[in-house]
DNA sequence: CATGGGATTGACT
DNA sequence: GTCAATCCCATGC
């Protein structure tokens, strides 16, 4: 993975990432879900503009943007789209692969399909917190690696995006297909 | 300075 | 299916 993966359009950094895999120390998922997120749609948190929450959004791709949700949960993003531009992809399912008994701690659970179903539980899963908002994805301590051999074909399904009241009928969902890793299943529509 | 609303989750009816 | 937890921060007075 490199610098210019991150600096295209937001849309389609989203689907290239499923398949790719995240790291964190000795923690590791494939990304079989994520979300494209604009500032020219009020869903984005950068809809607003340039405020101090929403800095690293508009700063250089390849970035995490990592915000607090509810009070409670941690989301993880990769800012993309050229520095001035306010976009990111939220990572919310991973299909765990390192670090399983460790995440299996960190979440209090044992189901496998349960570590990581879901924005805030896959921070939780690998111990991502706020304090690593603006951090760099490719020189860590948070990186994302290219897709593994086995995940090269695979297939993406597109839907509209979850647990937002505004713009929430644009097609910028991505997940891998059939996956049982999901924060919900894709039942839907391009 | 006070207020209100989430890119969610887990527990409960 | 319903609902509370909990806190950052944008907004408005």
């Amino acid at each position: 993975m490199n610098a210019a993966f991150y600096d295209r359009p937001v849309v389609e950094v989203a689907r290239d990432l499923i398949g790719c895999v995240v790291r964190h120390g000795e923690c590791a998922g494939v990304i079989v879900e994520s979300e494209a997120y604009h500032d020219s749609e009020p869903a984005c948190h950068a809809f607003v503009g340039l405020t101090p929450r929403t800095a690293t959004l508009f700063g250089p791709p390849g970035r995490a943007y990592v915000y607090r949700s509810y009070g409670i949960h941690a989301c993880l993003n990769a800012v993309c789209e050229p520095e001035g531009v306010g976009a990111a992809v939220l990572i919310r399912a991973l299909e765990p692969v390192d670090g399983i008994e460790l995440m299996r701690e960190r979440r209090g659970l044992e189901r496998l399909e349960s570590l990581c179903s879901g924005p805030g539980k896959l921070t939780q899963a690998l111990g991502i917190g706020l304090e690593l908002n603006g951090s760099d994805l490719l020189r860590g301590p948070v990186v994302i690696a290219g897709r593994p051999r086995a995940w090269r074909d695979i297939q993406v399904a597109v839907s509209k995006r979850i647990g937002i009241t505004k713009a929430a009928e644009l097609p910028w969902r991505f997940s891998a297909a059939d996956s049982r890793f999901l924060s919900r299943p894709a039942l839907s529509r391009a």
